[in-house]
DNA sequence: TTTAAATGTAAAGTTTACTATACGTTAAGT
DNA sequence: ACTTAACGTATAGTAAACTTTACATTTAAA
């Protein structure tokens, strides 16, 4: 399974960024060219984003995959 | 757009590694829990794999996603 | 306390990743 | 030349990512 940080990792951006307007669900969508549905999804973790997604979003955040998105072995869960 | 060394980094463990087999399409997608043709597709670039894929993938050739994966923008392109 | 921006929820439809199956091609060993 | 492992191609089907639309809830400011 995949977590991530989105959630946060916005939030902070809404409280710290000068325009807190574009890390809105709406603003980081549109600069994504996704809809705020899918913002949402993920943040949620109802889905994964897909691989050209996830590229996108480290972009927008200005950091690595692996910042945003952790990998966790499931196959064998208790 | 998405290109990937996956081709050019598993026939190099072909070659050097010392379970050869591990390495062909069919090992490799054993271990990944993938058919040979998701294999096949993703060296074609015909598509490109789901976030937990790349995450396997890049587990496997034990190195970071940045590493197989290359994100190119390509919104406009002549 | 109303207004509006931001967030949340739900459900049906489209696109793309991935499977399953089957058969053809190439390369290397014997 | 024959065999066989590895690779390639094609195509129909399933699953998951993503869209579209519509409406409901929260939050903060006027």
């Amino acid at each position: 399974m995949i977590v991530n940080k989105l959630k946060d990792l916005r939030e902070n951006k809404m409280k710290q960024a000068e325009r807190s307007e574009d890390w809105t669900q709406e603003g980081l969508a549109l600069r994504l060219g996704v809809t705020r549905q899918t913002i949402i999804s993920m943040e949620k973790g109802t889905y994964n984003p897909s691989l050209v997604l996830a590229f996108k979003i480290a972009h927008e955040f200005g950091v690595a995959i692996e910042d945003i998105f952790e990998y966790r072995d499931d196959t064998n869960e208790s």
